[in-house]
DNA sequence: CAGGATCCGTTTCGATACTG
DNA sequence: CAGTATCGAAACGGATCCTG
């Protein structure tokens, strides 16, 4: 069940592929969910991810696995739950996210907290590293 | 006409009103094309950006001057034409655009030059520093 | 009960044709 | 050149069902 568009936005384009991450809101979302909240279930997700459907966020989930940027696993305590880790291809999206927020912050009414927000703006290097040694095995 | 979303995917949320602008393809493309590609006119944004249909630039060159990122002007010389140019809101959306453009040319083939992907990459700040340059009054 | 798949009414998008 | 009008296609929201 590949899509298939008409259109061909993706050729010609030094975005390309990108845009089916970036260009999407949920997708968005369910990265910053992921990545910045430390949200690693599909309950949580769509708990967090403003009231986002489960048939699309299903969809974006296995967007995401196929293209490699989060894998799942089930827990072997419980099989009932699954769990998403980005990769590292994924985690290598936190400056382009990061620099969003840093933009979204100062231009817009947003609801990040202001410590985070201080961290993120003051040192991203460091707040990147430490969101990274979250996900480390 | 005010678009009145049922969803409320703006509340609570670190990336906010920002997700109309990043999480639209159509509108990173446009962004695109005025910030790297210093392209300025509907034609021109019509001939680049993957067969957009005019409408739809249309509609996203509308929000853009709504969200105070571009602004547009006739030409006094041939009010048949529009120029288009970014504020300094939407200058600062470079880093988010630069970062995309370093990780979709890391992990995806793009259709970026080289050249302009090592000066992007080993001196980002200079890079901006060059595209601000060009909107200077 | 968690994680999804499926169905369906509604909304939005987008390709094409056309206009000021 | 810079847009609008139309209309079919696709995406979405919500409910429900399924499977382990």
């Amino acid at each position: 069940m590949k899509r298939k568009s008409r259109t061909a936005w993706r050729s010609d384009c030094p975005l390309n592929i990108a845009l089916e991450i970036f260009g999407d809101r949920w997708t968005l979302l369910v990265l910053r969910d992921l990545l910045l909240k430390g949200l690693a279930t599909f309950r949580e997700f769509q708990a967090s991810s403003e009231r986002i459907a489960s048939n699309i966020l299903a969809d974006r989930i296995k967007k995401l696995v196929e293209y490699h940027i989060i894998t799942s696993q089930r827990n072997p305590d419980d099989a009932r739950i699954v769990t998403y880790r980005p990769t590292a291809k994924g985690l290598d999206l936190l400056p382009v996210i990061i620099e969003m927020i840093a933009w979204a912050d100062r231009y817009e009414q947003t609801a990040a907290p202001a410590n985070v927000m201080r961290r993120l703006k003051t040192s991203p290097d460091a707040f990147i590293a430490e969101v990274r040694s979250r996900f480390e095995k």
